[in-house]
DNA sequence: TTTACTGTTGCAGT
DNA sequence: AACTGCAACAGTAA
């Protein structure tokens, strides 16, 4: 359910959910899931309680006081709360025991979800080292280091943005509803972009991205009962999605095309190349 | 039956 | 250094 507005909405559901409940012992089912040492993630988190549940762009961070958990959802990666029993389930991964009979699971068709053991006193090394930009609020994505960054690059605008350096969160969906509102072509060349171009991308990014967790993310090829999976904003998405169908603006028919390796809806009158 | 596609990221090639 | 393609994996749709 991965964009930075799936993320937050998980995280609401969970901080109301988990938060002061104690991890009695955690079972690991698929081991790849876990990138730092198991045995001593095992050890380490087993009687410890979750103070606080965080995020920082698309990564959802369980806090235990001493140490962390960092959480990616990639592609698939859900997590359920059971108050008792939990059901027979192949892509149930992760199985956290807490201490008040009930269980969270992490579930990940794809497996393609990771999770790391911290010191918390390792938290913004960790987002340094993985060059994860600012979060998309006015405070801290600042126009003018985006609009130096996007003059000095020589690489198309979508591929540019999915790269989180820039700013943190945006997904496939929601930077082709970002390029589309702000009538940029997913292919343009970042430096070629336009004064005013730069600043409504960046009103934007910032405007969807805040939309979007209002009304609790995109639900789409969407399951069952996922934490936090009640979003509406695949009602509210104006170009994704929308192949062959009139564009809300001018009416022309929406295209679908590879940029970067991923599928990319566009205008092709809105958004000139 | 095969192939292409899928809300992500990181790495191995050139 | 900066790009591109693909791998990690499973399911669905054509």
């Amino acid at each position: 359910m991965p964009e930075l507005p799936e993320v937050e909405t998980v995280r609401r559901g969970l901080e109301r959910l988990v938060v002061g409940k104690k991890v009695i012992s955690v079972e690991v089912k698929f081991s790849k899931i876990i990138k730092t040492d198991e045995k001593i993630f095992l050890s380490e988190i087993a009687n410890q309680e979750i103070k606080a549940i965080d995020r920082r762009g698309k990564y959802l961070i369980f806090d235990f006081g001493d140490n962390i958990l960092i959480s990616h959802l990639r592609m698939e990666g859900k997590y359920l709360l059971f108050d008792d029993e939990i059901p027979d389930n192949k892509h149930f991964h992760i199985i956290f025991n807490l201490d008040d009979e009930s269980t969270l699971v992490y579930q990940d068709v794809r497996k393609f979800g990771t999770m790391e053991w911290l010191p918390k006193n390792r938290k913004l090394d960790y987002f340094k080292i993985k060059k994860i930009g600012p979060e998309p609020n006015e405070k801290t994505f600042q126009l003018k280091p985006f609009q130096k960054s996007l003059s000095e690059s020589t690489k198309k605008i979508k591929p540019l943005l999915l790269e989180q350096r820039l700013v943190a969160g945006l997904g496939n969906i929601y930077v082709d509803e970002v390029l589309w509102s702000s009538k940029i072509h997913p292919m343009r060349i970042a430096s070629s972009l336009k004064k005013f171009e730069v600043e409504k991308l960046h009103d934007e990014i910032i405007r969807i991205l805040q939309l979007a967790i209002e009304k609790g993310g995109s639900t789409i090829r969407s399951y069952r009962n996922a934490l936090g999976e009640d979003g509406t904003m695949q009602n509210y998405l104006n170009i994704y999605g929308l192949v062959d169908q009139p564009c809300s603006r001018c009416g022309t028919t929406i295209c679908k095309i590879k940029v970067g390796g991923r599928g990319s809806y566009f205008c092709p009158k809105c958004q000139i190349l």
